[in-house]
DNA sequence: ATGTAAACGAGACGGTACGTCCCGTCTTATC
DNA sequence: GATAAGACGGGACGTACCGTCTCGTTTACAT
């Protein structure tokens, strides 16, 4: 059974890495506070709804956390990686419950996508963070591992259902497969995001229907 | 001959509520400066590519257009609407030329708007003047305005073209019509974004294509 | 009656020449206005009055005068030479009546320079120019000729009224006499100041008295 | 032992009153620095030598005393305060050795004004914080408290001499005697003031020979 | 229980940019 | 040529945050 405890071990060290990648075990001296942890990136949250990503600022976050700013920085390097890692955990919460057909899946994908987008800390947050990654590589990859892989999880647990329920055929060529769940991925995520953040329309039940209903026949139309 | 220096004024009027829309035509005093204008324009421009949106300063701008800060303030409130005015002059460029067929004009579309996001001025501005403008409403119409819309008229210009040519029925409701004509410039529009700043891959010929043939099938399918 | 004519030329010469020392005559073209000299010092006092010096400024001046900013830069070189000259004229109302004997001359003149100090716009204007004299000889001729002079004509007149009453001998050596004067002025201007605007204490009738007493007193023994 | 402790926290307390009056003693956090105010009154006095007040900048302050502007204002809250405390430190300097007699000791305290007026940054700073005080009370009293109240000890120090001397008879009734000392005072520092400001000229040996015999014949002409 | 080393709160520090105010000059059209 | 209006280049303002640092204090673990 070792390989068991070794897989945890790993899993424990992926978490911790996630949030303090690089940081040694540490093990003499006081131990980081794991409530300064929940209450910072609380606080992050509710500065972003209050006053927006241009107008948060480190400062206010370590007050409203009740911690010192250094304690702060001691963890995060700055505002973008902060702030990546407060919203990553918007992102958790992120279920597909199976809904029976591809095209509910599709659906119920696209909604939960559109619910973390009506959350302001949200609407506010993404864009700023993928601006600021168009010039900082290491915050992209950050955003990817904490932010997108989430999302597109969704979107492979979708299409491995749909597999199994053989509403889709099963991809043999790997890079093909990825190629196209990509672009589903890219198409759902980013209709959403643009008709939610840009067009500022809502994304209901209708919108969605309709949004389903052109993807769907698409996908069904490329592959025969 | 009094009309005639009246349709000039009001000409005058016109062209220059277009890039400052609320300013009265201010008859006495010293004129605007028109260099002025294109030169902080120009530098701010210049100035994206070589800081990105949150390492720009409009002391900055200033300096590179060889102008007082003074002059920046006079024309735009803030650097958010002076972005949005510098990016929004690259988006007259776009056009759209009748290649022949639906499918041909909408990967020039994806093409067009690709090739706007390869520039670094409009990858690193136009995510985060959407990001300012989820907590500031008139920063959002002025989007609207001065970039979305000019999108949007490419798609519009595409679906009229292909009504001429057959390829799509001709929506008797107009209500329908607008929003068949949003979902796909969200659809258009919103995968490509995705593609070039969230997931950061290239918007090549075979993406275009795979996206094109998803897309249209999904119209096709959809419309019958 | 040459000679008359003669003086009142050369009186009025000089009052011109007071306000606006070099400007040649100035025989084409639209004449200044006499209203706008009049207005722009009324609102400069104005001004001081409500603002103090420093924080005055020449284009509020401007506006409350109903004048444009070149207006007043076409007049006087900055706010130092403005404001002298504005100050002047509340000098041109010291006058020393008769009072009868040398104490009472002197009281009536300490009295005369505390009532110009109680005026607020005297208050905060004199100490200011005098401060930007020390770093600007043109200034310092100008409040020489403006201000300190009028004011030391005072003096000189009460002297000369006491030895025509026999008060005080006639002093037959020039240099002598000036001296004394000047020293008699530099105390008597100086104490009187040095109690409104650093002690801050209220020049009135009781420490006119005792101050007179000193100085006269003082006067009596030295020359004897 | 604790009491002591308390006494030593007090005086530290008071000390740092004197310097920074309403400044709590701060127990917490990284202590202010003393070489940055040693550093930041010397440059203020060596730019009022340089510049003279109304060129002296604080921005140009905190670059001599290689500082950041945000230091200045943490400690001082404008050019006014800041100037009065840095040319309050000239004052510190005044003293008045035990020349033998009344007579000297008045030109000993003159000749001390007269050599603090000599020196440039006295010369410019001095009118100009009269000047801001007629508008500004607090000013006035940090004024009343670090220069004028430093100069009149002189006075009083050399009337409890002459006193001592049997040269003044003493002064029974304090409120008379408050009343003398206020008038002497203002008749010194004004004269002296005046003359070196004003009128511009040097206050040499022979001019304080003549002011000191008429003070003095007016003291005991008053007297009698 | 005691020592030690890191975390912690507080806040001062050198900086950068902000957006505003005023300066003194200039460029218009009008008088 | 004087005037009203107002744009212009420029400089300083006083403020807000940045990210770092230096204090004194607290706290868990290793002796």
């Amino acid at each position: 059974m070792k390989w068991l405890t070794a897989i945890f071990l790993l899993a424990g060290m992926v978490a911790s890495m996630r949030s303090h990648p690089r940081r040694a075990p540490a093990r003499t001296g006081r131990p980081r506070s794991a409530e300064a942890d929940a209450a910072i990136l609380g606080a992050t949250r509710a500065a972003l709804v209050e006053l927006g990503w241009s107008r948060l600022t480190l400062g206010d976050v370590a007050t409203r956390a009740g911690v010192a700013k250094t304690t702060v920085y001691r963890r995060w390097s700055g505002k973008s990686e902060l702030v990546v890692d407060a919203v990553a955990e918007l992102f958790d919460e992120l279920e597909l419950p199976d809904r029976g057909s591809l095209a509910a899946d599709i659906e119920g994908v696209v909604l939960q996508f559109a619910a973390l987008l009506e959350r302001p800390e949200a609407r506010t947050a993404l864009m700023a963070v993928v601006a600021e990654s168009t010039t900082d590589v290491p915050l992209r990859e950050r955003i990817r591992v904490s932010i997108v892989d989430r999302q597109k999880r969704l979107v492979l647990e979708g299409r491995a259902r749909a597999r199994a329920r053989g509403e889709l055929p099963v991809e043999t060529d790997p890079v093909t497969a990825a190629r196209a769940a990509d672009l589903i991925f890219d198409m759902i995520a980013g209709a959403v995001v643009h008709r939610a953040l840009v067009s500022c329309e809502p994304v209901d039940r209708h919108w969605v229907g309709r949004f389903t209903a052109v993807l769907l026949g698409g996908l069904g139309a490329a592959e025969s």
